[in-house]
DNA sequence: ATATTTTTTTAGATTAGTCTAAAATTTATT
DNA sequence: AATAAATTTTAGACTAATCTAAAAAAATAT
């Protein structure tokens, strides 16, 4: 058996790998896993024992296909539990992150299927994030970052890449929410940082650290 | 904070705690953790030390008021998850306790009432079992044992008081589903079986073990 | 090419929860 | 009341997950 810690070592070495591929380092997992090096590589080694991760030492984390399969199930999980607690207990988007972070360790393929089937099996979750299916394949919902669109150009608010409830916080203030049509008016060529024109109304000035996390859909 | 594991002490604590009022012994207490003795003496230990249980050494163990109120929440979060399992999700009675076991755990004062609104405010979960309120307070559903009912007298079926898959799909094949009419036809004097007609239609013989787990309402 | 810095691993300890075997205490039986 | 039996506790050990401090290896800078 899996337990708590190592699916969570796991869900936190897919996030990393998705963007890069370069082996992990034990560093980048110690800091997501909120522990010291010294523990990671503990962990490493025996998450490498099970076969669920790749890994030599001092040459970084590789996930083995059943360490994928095993993380996306748990984001599978996790991503469902988000949009239960959204559409049907009636939660904001910035308070499930938590939540979701203990009910995506709940053990039963029963569950998992007849929880999607009473969502109505969604593509995404509540921040715009690809809902794997029961087999582990991601839906291409094909969004892109809004720091990777152009001037003039006008898309739709998708979702998030980052959950803190500081950022989705900051967002809800300037009017940022799913569904909202942006303009980009100008690209600041110095630091990134971008106007916008929210909903064809409010001008608003975000950093390209903001805009790097926003997920947008072209027409 | 309270673990997991000191959550399933005291719950099982109180479930014995509801049969006698003597204080409950260290052994039984290990047959419903499914641990050892000795490792139960640890575990009292530390509870008493964090004041939730009253506990001498030789002497027994109790709850204290703290004690019982963070199991009632655990228990009240065990039976509003089996209503969801149940009334939601589509699931059979006699395949959601393993499920709830794990879903006790989940920590959110926030999701337990709003899943309690969701569920609408349910007064018992789907063995009959009363599920405490927000204070702890159980509501008192006035049910009996069906064991305590006389010759002639007619019931309705209302719950069990044993949860096991085994008993549960025993009820199912003969027809003791939640709703039922038992009328009791005869009372076995040496043994205490009884003769019951469910539905007013067939007639069955149960053992005295049995009718002491199902709880009916008389009319 | 060395030396310095950074990263990673090892060594040794700690805490929670469990175990077995032995000792202590309580309860039951003669 | 003394002995036997059952229960409970202690002693000592184990595993999982973590830590700090020191050693080893790799990366970077001179
Ligand atoms: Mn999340
Ligand atoms: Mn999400
Ligand atoms: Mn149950
Ligand atoms: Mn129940």
């Amino acid at each position: 058996m899996i337990s708590f810690t190592e699916e969570n070592y796991l869900k936190i070495i897919y996030k990393l790998s998705a963007e890069t591929d370069h082996e992990i380092s034990t560093n980048s997992v110690a800091e997501l896993t909120q522990t010291k090096a010294a523990s990671v590589t503990d962990m490493l080694r025996k998450l490498s024992e099970k076969q669920l991760v790749s890994y030599q030492k001092y040459q970084g984390v590789r996930l083995t296909e059943k360490g994928e399969n095993l993380a996306l199930i748990v984001i599978r999980k996790h991503r469902l539990w988000e949009v239960f607690l959204v559409n049907k207990l009636g939660f904001n988007w910035d308070e499930v992150h938590e939540i979701a972070e203990e009910l995506e360790h709940i053990n039963s393929e029963e569950l998992v299927q007849r929880l999607d089937e009473f969502l109505g099996f969604p593509q995404c979750d509540p921040h715009g994030d690809p809902i794997p299916d029961r087999n582990g394949r991601m839906p291409e919902l094909g969004y892109k970052n809004l720091s990777e669109i152009g001037e003039t150009q006008v898309v739709i608010m998708m979702g998030v890449s980052q959950h803190s409830t500081n950022f989705l916080q900051y967002l809800a203030k300037i009017g940022l929410n799913l569904g909202v049509i942006i303009e980009v008016i100008e690209i600041n060529d110095f630091d990134k940082s971008l106007t916008i024109k929210i909903g064809g109304d409010n001008q608003y000035f975000i950093s390209y650290e903001v805009a790097k996390n926003i997920l947008v859909k072209t027409f």
